[in-house]
RNA sequence: GGGGGAGUGACUGAGCGGUUUAAAGUGCCCGACUUAAAAUCGGGUGGUACCUGCUGUCACAGGUCCCAUGGGUUCGAAUCCCAUCUCCCCCGCCA
């Protein structure tokens, strides 16, 4: 071993030959246990990887190094979530294709993760933008629509006017454009793609209960989903026969204090219903209101607005009339996009009655006989009053009474509301997979692209900035348009619009099984070995969009027989967020970017590893700070000290004390459990504190097992050197291939243990007693201490209460 | 407005009922090596809040207090409970 540790030589020199020899290559073997696992799938940026990022991708391979060499037949696939916006606009800006740029990018991560010692199986990584990749994408948007979750309907999309195009919901900034705030934008209803992920809404809420995620991200996914149960009930609208409005409330109770209906102005009756001298003042309501936002319509702190319909609803409950009102408070895309109005109970409804002066009933009092507010709506249950045959019934009772009579009079039932919506899928941009579907003009209608037909390939263009119709650019080519009908022959279209870039990611984990199969979008065999995920880890930002999906595709494949599992990832990680050194977002317009390949320059990639893994616990946020690198290489250093001086001294094996077998069984113990609870940072601590211990020897106070276990424990953390400390000690087989070292509980255990005295609640002595001493010998031991007797002073204790291996506390 | 997470030494962070000024690292100080610096190696590193001891200062010894703040539970609290303050994240007129 030479006297100095050469990252510069050693780092590369085994990453060629681990490659070569393929050790990390994960081939199917049912006779041992798998292990998969995973990270979330990347988008690979043109500004390459980061230490931020690697904050994510070093503790997981750490994870992946431990369970291999704990037995596990380890899956760590990695590959590229290559379609979309970002790699889009990014191809835009840098005048390349998206198809150039992309495996650019994405030869520069995977270059980088190699450089940290990352162990993926190269051999099964992939990209969503190839065509091998998004068949099967194409593939699944069938399996969807064959089974009814794929429909097409109108909605309302954000357009500017200037850009000419339709915006993402997040372009949209306070009414405006995010490219000239100046400019409005309007809604304009477009025919669009959607999945049909309510239909799911309750099996994704209940399998939550199953899985292990972190709370936090259940939480939201629960709150995302927004389960509240209540009744759907329909007024009757005076003067036009057969027409109703449906609303649903989760207060049916309330019903006989309903005194108005609120439509949402872009609601499909406003228009007809209204009244003709309302009609310019509607008018001129609903247009201002299609010009909001949502977050802006939503904002609490807006007052609330709305005009009168002139129209009035039936109240089949109190046989009352009530007028019906547009207001932009209820939106169209929760429940029926109408409400009723019981400004008794509710707060909205009460600040909107009190404002155009309707009646204000109170129907609910409260169960204490206290008179409720008089300054606003008295929401909490209550006591049912004013209100026909509910009255005297508790507001529970009287929700169940209410939905009964709803329900034999045909005017409504109980149900369920999810303030989750349809997951709109179209996107009219260039860079996704086109949506493999074929409009027939002959009268077939909507034809799904027949699987064999498939991939739909996604067309060469240069021009595919948005192209400002409001339809993808792939419409302005004809001979891709243009096609004939699957089903007849005739003169057919095909749809333009491409995919969703969450498409791609809702089934990538399955890819991962058989990577290359060309018959299918995976190998039935291949999955049920390596599948579900054993452990996913990726940052909390998709906390709902991303793992929802991927759910959903899931319970889709498992309904449909093609997988024997219905949640794609039991157990999920989050990795705390690292925020540059001045605390802020690492990004190049910041120019606070600090590049791994600096730091394996400058200190090798274990000192980098090291550091990443060391900063701070897994799942916590904190600031990069290069001073730690120095510290982590320092170590580095050290241990190549310690091994260096063993392996001159003829890596002696002779009578290390019991101390130091015990410490190193501790060692092995402590780690071990950290790893298993992804705690690095402590883990990486307990080495130090060990390798304090060994510096602190000779040589010839250690041994083999010593110094070896030390090793293998290093050896998920520092890969490189500890494979070249390895080999130094005599070994000729990498040290990533050996098993991890078994732990004596015996040889751990302590033979003399440490006795804490207290008198009155301070320590007040220590005693080293032998590790099995009973209680009297200890209480004995502690009574006569010397120390004890001057604050005992002669007297005698009130109590004293003896922890086993642990104290003697005396009370006076 | 609702929900979630967190506040420990100069800093990053361990500890989550009992050995605790509190792991590990950084920083800082002293020393070695060197012409010198860097690197490396060795050692050290809370307050200077309160009380007591020596004649006063420095220093020293013993004790008390201090893990956001204030209460509480307990023989015993950084660790458990309550309230307050601060920071971060998510959702948001969801009927």
């Amino acid at each position: 071993m030479d006297e100095r540790y050469d990252f510069r030589a050693a780092d590369p020199k085994w990453q060629e030959q681990w490659e070569r020899d393929q050790i990390y290559r994960a081939v199917e073997d049912r006779s041992r246990s798998e292990f998969y696992l995973l990270e979330m799938f990347p988008y690979p940026s043109g500004d390459g990887l980061s230490v931020g990022h690697l904050r994510n991708y070093v503790p997981c391979d750490v994870m992946g190094r431990y369970k291999r060499m704990r037995g596990y037949n380890v899956l760590h696939p990695m590959g590229w979530d290559a379609f979309g916006l970002p790699a889009e606009n990014d191809a835009l800006l840098k005048g390349f294709h998206p198809k150039e740029l992309v495996p650019r990018y994405a030869a520069n991560y995977r270059r980088q993760l190699k450089m940290v010692g990352c162990a993926y199986d190269w051999s099964r990584e992939i990209n969503s933008s190839t065509p091998e990749y998004y068949r099967w994408t194409q593939w699944f948007f069938l399996l969807l629509y064959r089974r009814g979750l794929a429909y097409r309907a109108t909605g309302a999309q954000w357009w500017c006017e200037k850009c000419r195009t339709i915006l993402a919901n997040e372009q949209v900034v306070d009414g405006g454009c995010w490219r000239h705030p100046d400019t409005p934008v309007t809604k304009k209803d477009l025919e669009q793609w959607y999945f049909k992920i309510t239909d799911y809404a309750e099996r994704l809420l209940k399998d939550l209960d199953d899985v292990d995620w972190p709370e936090p991200i259940k939480l939201m996914q629960r709150n995302w989903i927004g389960r509240s149960q209540g009744a759907e009930l329909g007024f009757a609208v005076v003067g036009h026969p057969g027409r109703e409005v449906r609303f649903f409330t989760t207060r049916p109770d309330t019903v006989f204090g309903v005194s108005f209906m609120v439509l949402a102005p872009e609601h499909p009756l406003v228009a007809e219903i209204t009244a003709p001298a309302q009609r310019a003042a509607v008018e001129a309501y609903v247009a201002e209101a299609r010009r909001r936002t949502e977050i802006e319509r939503l904002s609490t702190v807006k007052e609330k607005t709305g005009v009168f319909t002139g129209a009035y609803a039936h109240n089949s409950f109190s046989q009352r009339e009530v007028p019906i009102w547009a207001a932009d408070y209820v939106l169209m895309s929760y429940g029926t996009g109408a409400i009723m109005g019981a400004p008794g109970e509710d707060q909205r409804d009460f600040e909107f009655a009190r404002k155009y002066g309707i009646e204000i009933p109170r129907v609910t009092m409260p169960a204490d006989g206290s008179a409720p507010p008089l300054d606003s709506a008295y929401s909490p249950y209550g006591t049912t009053v004013n209100s026909g045959f509910l009255n005297g019934l508790p507001t529970e009772e009287a929700i169940e009474a209410a939905c009964r009579w709803a329900e034999e009079k045909k005017l409504g039932r109980a149900t369920l509301n999810y303030r989750m919506r349809d997951w709109l899928i179209s996107r009219q941009r260039y860079w996704g997979a086109p949506i493999p579907i074929i409009y027939c003009r002959r009268g077939c209608g909507i034809v799904p692209v027949p699987e064999d037909d498939l991939p739909v390939v996604l067309p060469d263009l240069k021009q595919y900035q948005p192209s400002g119709t409001g339809r993808s650019p792939l419409a302005s080519l004809p001979e891709f348009v243009n096609t004939a009908c699957p089903r007849c022959g005739g003169p057919a279209e095909r749809e333009t619009d491409t995919l969703d870039g969450f498409a791609c990611s809702s089934w990538y984990f399955l890819r991962f099984a058989s990577p290359h199969y060309d018959r299918a979008p995976f190998e039935r065999a291949a999955a049920d070995y390596w599948l579900p995920v054993d452990l996913y880890v990726g940052g909390a930002e998709h906390a709902v969009m991303h793992l929802l999906y991927a759910r959903m595709w899931t319970k889709v494949m498992f309904d449909a027989g093609l997988i024997n599992f219905a949640e794609p990832f039991p157990r999920l990680r989050n990795q705390g967020m690292l925020w540059a050194a001045d605390g802020q977002k690492m990004s190049k317009s910041r120019g606070n970017v600090v590049t791994p390949d600096a730091m394996v320059e400058k200190y090798g990639a274990d000192a980098l590893r090291l550091w990443e893994v060391f900063m701070g616990p897994f799942d916590e946020p904190t600031n990069w700070n290069e001073d730690g690198v120095v510290g982590t290489a320092r170590f580095l250093n050290r241990v190549w000290a310690v091994m260096r001086r063993y392996a001159q001294a003829g890596c002696p094996s002779g009578k290390c004390g019991a101390e130091t077998t015990r410490r190193a069984h501790k060692t092995l113990r402590v780690v071990t459990g950290h790893i298993e609870r992804m705690r690095y940072n402590t883990a990486l601590a307990a080495l130090m504190e060990q390798l304090n211990y060994l510096a602190a020897r000779k040589p010839e106070e250690l041994d083999r097992f010593t110094i070896e276990s030390y090793v293998l424990l290093l050896a998920p953390m520092a890969p490189h050197m500890t494979e070249e400390i390895w080999r130094a000690l005599g070994h000729r087989k990498s040290v990533h291939l050996q098993s991890w070292p078994d732990f004596d509980p015996e040889l751990a255990r302590d033979e003399m243990i440490t006795i804490v005295v207290q008198v009155n609640g301070k320590v007040r002595d220590r005693l080293q007693a032998p590790a099995e001493s009973d209680e009297q010998t200890i209480r004995a031991m502690a009574l006569k201490s010397a120390a004890v007797g001057r604050y005992l002073a002669g007297r005698e204790p009130k109590n004293i209460i003896y922890v086993p291996q642990k104290l003697v506390s005396i009370v006076l």
